[in-house]
DNA sequence: TCTGGGGTCCTAGGACCC
DNA sequence: TCTGGGGTCCTAGGACCC
């Protein structure tokens, strides 16, 4: 969950000991508008307006497009001529809808055959990440150049502190952000959706006002007006479980929750939990715009075109799991990090998973020693069911760079240490 | 007819040490 | 000999987010 900091709130301390004038925090978050399907339509114009999905499996499903794309540009071929929903068949999810396609009940996160029963004629699109990731390069580039203090939350979301950025506290930080909006616009033909209060969670909530293309400014006294009419499920980190929870409890709205008390939230839901809900129904939050962090983790998964066996499919399993672990490697390799804990993930055909790790005493990146340490893990699980999912991690990073110097100087000491310990 | 892939953070119990 | 407590690391599971 995203938790703002509790004792010795630092934003707390700031309206204290402030002076009177200083500038206002001001954070905005901003949110591409439907992001993967508007980067299809720079490239398929010919699809605006019609209902199209974009997801799916590995499975070159789109035979015939790739094959028309040879041969015709893009913004060339017949809307007949694109794969249909109702033709494909195999595992996968919707990553993305049209409005358009929304309108038949499809959405995020649904299985493709469950959509294609809903709206057999909308158009499959297969995700390509490349392109996702060049206009999100594009994008984030544009911003730092206007205002440098940006916090990257995934290929189309970042937070911005506008507070001490020149125009930023401009009606109320509107101007910078019809800047940054314009930028982007002019540079890319995608919009984008901008909320501007005084910390990240309002922000959040903000950007989503006046969707799409749209600005939403908030201040502290808008808490009671703006948010506390909004259900509880729009504050982010309020998943569907803690929604449940919260409306069995007979708590619907942001409003709701801000009446009860610490302690009973407390009681209800942890110590963390309950006092990070109090604070976040009462806009607080002091979490500050982090620029730069480190990967904890870096892990590989996939799920199978079919269920498969741990002893009728041992081949094809083995080499599935080979090419996980080889391909970790090559992410750690390639982005100059090593781990120590060697991690593995099954997913059961009924669903559900178990995962096992281990920790090695030094780190590494190396393929063959996370398969070996890997299949270790995976002789710890008992295999009569049918999988549908295998992967693997590793975690425990560090850089490649610290861990050069690490072993330098800190391993050889150990040994020393080591030495000694078994003399005496 | 089910339900992707890549992450983060939290909890909780046990081992082990001081 | 008994009792207790704190700190850290390891492991497993789960909620949540994009």
């Amino acid at each position: 969950m995203a938790r703002g900091c509790r004792p010795g709130c630092i934003e707390n301390q700031d309206l204290m000991s402030t002076p009177l004038n200083a500038p206002l925090r001001r954070i905005a978050h901003l949110d591409m508008d439907a992001f993967y399907a508007s980067v299809e339509l720079l490239r398929y114009p010919q699809l605006k307006g019609l209902p199209v999905v974009i997801g799916g499996g590995r499975r070159a499903q789109n035979d015939d497009l790739q094959a028309a794309q040879d041969e015709r540009a893009p913004h060339s071929i017949p809307v007949a001529d694109f794969p249909r929903l109702k033709d494909y068949s195999g595992r996968g999810v919707i990553t993305t809808a049209t409005y358009a396609a929304r309108q038949f009940g499809v959405g995020s996160a649904m299985g493709l055959m469950k959509a294609a029963r809903l709206c057999p004629q909308a158009i499959l699109l297969p995700v390509d990440f490349a392109a996702y990731r060049h206009y999100s390069r594009t994008f984030k580039d544009i911003i730092l150049d206007i205002a440098p203090l940006m916090e990257d939350r995934g290929i189309d979301e970042v937070y911005i502190d506008f507070t001490q950025v020149p125009g930023g506290q401009r009606e109320g930080g509107r101007v910078l952000a019809r800047l940054i909006q314009k930028a982007i616009y002019d540079a890319t033909a995608l919009t984008c959706s901008v909320g501007v209060a005084p910390n990240k969670l309002l922000a959040k909530m903000a950007s989503e006002f006046n969707k799409p293309n749209g600005i939403a400014i908030v201040f502290e006294d808008d808490l009671e007006g703006r948010f506390w009419p909004l259900a509880c499920r729009k504050i982010n980190g309020i998943g569907p479980k803690a929604d449940e929870k919260l409306q069995q409890l007979g708590i619907h709205t942001i409003g709701e929750l801000a009446q009860k008390d610490v302690g009973w939230l407390i009681d209800h839901f942890g110590q963390k939990t309950g006092a990070w809900m109090f604070d976040a129904a009462h806009g607080i939050d002091c979490r500050p715009v982090v620029l730069e962090s480190e990967p904890v983790s870096i892990s590989r998964e996939t799920t199978f075109e079919r269920d498969l066996h741990a002893v009728r499919d041992r081949a094809e399993l083995g080499a599935i799991f080979t090419r996980l672990c080889e391909q970790v490697a090559q992410d750690l390799q390639r982005k100059g990090y090593v781990g120590k804990t060697i991690g593995i993930k099954l997913r059961f055909d009924d669903f559900k998973s178990v995962t096992r790790d281990l920790t090695l005493p030094d780190h590494t990146f190396d393929a063959a020693t996370i398969r070996h340490h890997a299949g270790l893990c995976l002789k710890r699980i008992a295999l009569q069911q049918k999988l549908r999912l295998l992967g693997v991690r590793v975690g425990s990073l560090m850089t490649a760079a610290e861990h050069h110097l690490w072993r330098q100087h800190e391993a050889p000491l150990q040994q020393v240490q080591t030495a000694m310990d078994l003399e005496t």
